[in-house]
RNA sequence: GCUGCCGAAGCUCAGUGGUAGAGCACUCCCUUGGUAAGGGAGAGGUCGAGAGUUCAAUCCUCUCCGGCAGCACCA
C-alpha cells in the first residue's frame, strides 16, 4: 500500500527465477510488477506467480527473498484461476438476481467449480440460463479485481452489518496467524484467500456452462441445513469445454444402467430397491465370471464354502454387528411354533461371523495354517436410499469374500501372494492400472501398538517386496487392523475401489477361534478379510463401463450369433451353431424373415463381438463370412477354422496359460 | 437420510382440468434380400400408489413409493 512503500523501497529483495537467474527489487513489488521488469509479453500473459512455492496474486506485495515463477493461462494455475474467479462472477450474479441471497464457499473442482448458497427459494434448471447471462455481462464490463488484507473485527462487522451468517463463521475458522483477505470484482466483495485474476475480462465466456443445481450440508455437516449448490464446469476455451462435453456423452453410452436394459443384462424394479433380477445374458457374464474367480482361487489355496444367509442375531452379538451395524442389517422375524417371543434373525450383512463358525469347527493346529476360506457370499445391507446407484451400489449383493486365518508372521506371504493373485486377475479381465492405498492405524483401536507395528510392517514389506507405488492414509485404518485397498482405473479414467486386505486382530478373539500352536498352547489366529472383485454387482457394472459393453469374447454373454442371407441357407446354420456349441461357445441362430442389413444392425447394436452371415456361396463353399463388432469389412474362411479360432478366442484367460 | 427434479405403451418422449399420442420394439401379411433399418396392417396404457380440491383429475394440492443429480453415508 503506498504508505508503506515508502519505507519499504529502502529495503532491496532477491528474486530467484526457474532458470537460476535473480535480479533485486524493492521490498513490496509486486509479482506484476517482476513481470514487467522482464518483459512486455510475458507481463501481458502473466496471470500469477509461485512464490517459494504458495500460489501468488500478481497484485500481492513480495516482501522477503525467494524463488518466483511466473505462470500464463497456459498453465494449470491459470486454469484455476479461471475456475475460481467464475465461482466468484458467479455469487456475483446471483446476488444481483436475487438480493438477499446469502453465500458461503465456492471452490474450484476438478472440472469446474461450485457455490454454495442459502435462499429460501430454490433455484431451478431454468434459472441457470438467467445466471450464466448475468455472468456474461460481468466478464463483457471487464470489471477490475482489486483485494485488500482486513482486520478480523472489521470483517466480522461488515458481515454481520451485512446479513451474511455463514462468512462471519468461516472468518472464525481461520486460524489468528492467517490474513483476512477480501477481494472485489467491481463494486461486489467476497472474503477469499486468493488469487485471482486482473479483471474479469481474461475469462473466457464461451467456455463454461453451468450444470446443476443441488443440495449440499454446510461444511459437510448433516446436523446444519441445507445450502444450495450451483455447479459448473470452465476451461480455456470453447473447444475444451465441448471436449469435456462429449466425454460426458461418452460416458452416458457406457452408463451400465442403460447397457444394461439394452443388452438385456439385468433390471431393478420397485419392489426390490437395490436389489438385482438378472437375466440370461447378465447372468451368464456373472457365471462366466465366478467360474474364473473360482479357479484361480483354487489355484491359489483357497477353499470354497457356504455359508446361511438368515442367521440368529445371537451370533450378530456376539460379532460386534448388532452393536455397532444394525441400522443397515435386515431383520427377519420369525414366529416360531410354541416359543413365547419372535425370535429375531438378520440377513447377514458380512460373511465374516460365519467364516469363524467354519473355522472353529474341530479343534485347529499351527500346521492348519494359513487357511483360506473363499465363498461367493451373497450379502444384504440395508444402504440408504440416497446412495443406491444401479448395480455400483445395491442392497443385496455377492462378494468374492475370503478369510485367511493365519499367524501373525504369515501375514506378510498372504499379503504378497494377494497382491500377485489380485493383479493377475485384474489384467486378465482388462484392466492395466490400479493403485494401493494402505490406511493405517486409527486413533480407536484394538489390539497392542507392537502388533501393530508388526501388521503395518508386514503389509508394506510386502507392497515393496512386489515393488509397487502406493500411498498412505494415515490413521484410515479399520479399529480392528490396517488395511489395503485397490482401486482399478477404467478406460476413460475414472477410478473404482474394488480389491482390500484387511488384517483383523479383533473377530477371532470375539467369536473364539484359536489353535494349538507348537508349544501346545492355545493361540488367536489373525484373521486377513480380501475381495478382489468387491461385489460382483458392483465389478460387473464396472466391466460394463469399461468395455462399454464390447466386452472380449470369453466375457460376452452371447458370442456369436450365425444369421441367414437367403432361407435356403437355413439348415447350414443350423449346422454351424451346433459346431460352435460343440465347441464350447455361445452360438445362436437368426434365421429371421429379416435382410441381412437389418440382422447386422439390430446384433451389432446389441454388441454382439462376432456374426456370422451365411448365405447360398457359404453353404455351397461350406464357409463362414465373419464380421468382428465394429470393423468394416468381413472375411471369408473354412468353418473348421472359423470354430477353432473363435474356440480359442473365447477360452478364458487362466485357461490359455 | 437430506435438497431439487422426475414417474405417461417394453424403450425414448410429445400432450391436455372433459379418461391419450408419436417413433422404435412387438404380432401378422407381403417380400429371399450379400453385411448397420424393405413394405403394409394390427395389437398394446387404471398416465407410480393413496387421499384431497372440483360437476369432472393423467394434469392442481398433500402423503407415500420408486428413480435421477448432488450432499451425507460406505462398519
Amino acid at each position: 500500500m503506498p504508505e508503506d512503500r515508502a519505507a519499504a523501497d529502502l529495503r532491496q529483495i532477491t528474486l530467484t527465477f526457474p532458470d537460476g537467474a535473480t535480479r533485486s527489487y524493492p521490498a513490496g513489488t509486486t509479482a506484476a510488477e517482476v513481470a514487467r521488469s522482464i518483459s512486455p509479453s510475458l507481463a501481458r500473459a502473466a496471470v500469477s506467480a509461485i512464490l517459494d512455492g504458495v500460489h501468488w496474486d500478481l497484485q500481492w506485495p513480495i516482501e522477503r527473498d525467494g524463488r518466483i515463477e511466473l505462470r500464463t493461462m497456459k498453465d494449470p494455475e491459470g486454469l484455476e484461476l479461471i475456475r475460481h474467479d467464475l465461482a466468484h462472477v458467479m455469487a456475483k450474479a446471483v446476488q444481483r438476481l436475487w438480493p438477499g441471497t446469502k453465500v458461503t464457499i465456492g471452490p474450484v473442482t476438478e472440472t469446474g467449480w461450485f457455490y454454495d448458497f442459502d435462499r429460501a427459494e430454490p433455484f431451478t434448471p431454468e434459472d441457470l440460463g438467467q445466471i450464466e447471462a448475468e455472468m456474461r455481462r460481468i466478464i463483457a464490463a471487464q470489471e477490475p479485481v482489486r483485494t485488500e488484507i482486513w482486520d478480523r473485527a472489521r470483517a466480522i462487522a461488515h458481515y454481520e452489518a451485512a446479513g451474511e451468517p455463514f462468512k462471519v463463521e468461516l472468518i472464525a475458522r481461520i486460524p489468528e496467524d492467517q490474513p483476512i483477505r477480501m477481494y472485489w470484482h467491481g463494486d461486489w466483495m467476497d472474503l477469499c484467500r486468493g488469487p485471482h485474476l486482473a479483471h474479469t475480462g481474461q475469462l473466457p465466456s464461451d467456455a463454461f456452462k453451468l450444470t446443476g443445481v443441488s443440495g449440499a450440508y454446510w461444511f459437510g455437516d448433516v446436523t446444519r441445513p441445507q445450502l444450495q449448490r450451483i455447479t459448473g464446469v470452465a476451461f480455456r476455451s470453447r473447444d475444451e469445454l465441448k471436449a469435456h462435453l462429449t466425454m460426458l456423452e461418452e460416458a452416458a453410452r457406457r452408463d451400465h444402467r442403460r447397457l444394461g436394459r439394452e443388452m438385456e443384462l439385468f433390471h431393478l424394479q420397485e419392489e426390490a430397491p437395490g436389489m438385482v433380477f438378472w437375466h440370461p445374458n447378465g447372468w451368464t457374464l456373472w457365471r462366466t465370471l465366478q467360474d474364473y474367480m473360482s479357479r484361480r482361487l483354487r489355484a491359489a489355496g483357497y477353499r470354497e464354502i457356504r455359508t446361511p444367509q438368515v442367521v440368529d442375531r445371537v451370533l450378530w452379538e456376539r460379532s460386534g454387528h448388532w452393536e455397532a451395524y444394525r441400522e443397515n442389517m435386515f431383520i427377519v422375524e420369525v414366529d416360531e411354533e410354541g416359543a413365547r417371543e419372535k425370535r429375531i434373525n438378520a440377513l447377514k450383512p458380512m460373511n465374516c461371523p460365519c467364516h469363524v463358525q467354519v473355522y472353529n469347527q474341530g479343534l485347529k493346529s499351527y500346521r492348519d495354517l494359513p487357511l483360506r476360506l473363499a465363498e461367493f457370499g451373497a450379502c444384504h445391507r440395508y444402504e440408504s436410499s440416497g446412495s443406491m446407484h444401479g448395480l455400483m451400489r445395491v442392497r443385496g449383493f455377492t462378494q468374492d469374500d475370503a478369510h485367511i486365518f493365519c499367524t501373525e508372521d504369515q501375514i506378510e506371504d498372504e499379503c504378497r501372494s494377494f497382491i500377485a493373485l489380485l493383479s493377475s486377475v485384474y489384467r486378465d479381465l482388462g484392466f492395466e492400472r490400479f493403485d494401493i492405498r494402505l490406511s493405517t492405524r486409527p486413533d480407536v483401536r484394538v489390539g497392542s501398538d507392537a502388533v501393530w507395528d508388526k501388521a503395518e510392517a508386514a503389509l508394506q514389506t510386502a507392497i515393496e517386496g512386489l515393488g509397487l507405488p502406493y500411498e498412505i492414509a494415515p490413521g484410515d485404518g479399520a479399529f480392528y487392523g490396517p488395511k489395503l485397498d485397490f482401486r482399478l482405473t477404467d478406460a476413460i479414467g475414472r477410478e473404482w475401489q474394488c480389491g482390500t486386505f484387511q488384517v483383523d486382530f479383533n473377530l477371532p478373539g470375539r467369536l473364539g477361534a484359536e489353535y494349538v500352536g507348537e508349544d501346545g498352547a492355545r493361540h488367536v489366529p489373525v484373521m486377513l478379510h480380501r475381495a478382489i472383485l468387491g461385489s460382483f454387482e458392483r465389478f460387473i457394472g464396472v466391466l460394463i463401463e469399461h468395455y462399454g459393453g464390447r466386452f472380449p469374447l470369453w466375457l460376452a454373454p452371447r458370442q456369436v450369433v450365425v444369421a441367414s442371407i437367403v432361407s435356403g441357407a437355413d439348415p447350414y446354420v443350423a449346422e454351424v451353431v451346433e459346431a460352435l456349441t460343440a465347441a464350447g461357445l455361445r452360438a445362436e441362430a437368426d434365421t429371421r424373415n429379416e435382410k441381412i442389413n437389418y440382422k447386422v444392425r439390430e446384433h451389432s447394436l446389441a454388441k454382439v463381438p462376432v456374426i456370422l452371415a451365411l448365405g447360398m456361396k457359404e453353404v455351397e463353399g461350406r464357409s463362414v463370412s465373419m464380421r468382428r463388432l465394429g470393423a468394416e469389412h468381413q472375411q471369408v474362411m473354412p468353418l473348421e477354422e472359423a470354430v477353432a479360432s473363435l474356440a480359442a478366442e473365447a477360452r478364458p484367460p487362466d485357461l490359455r496359460r
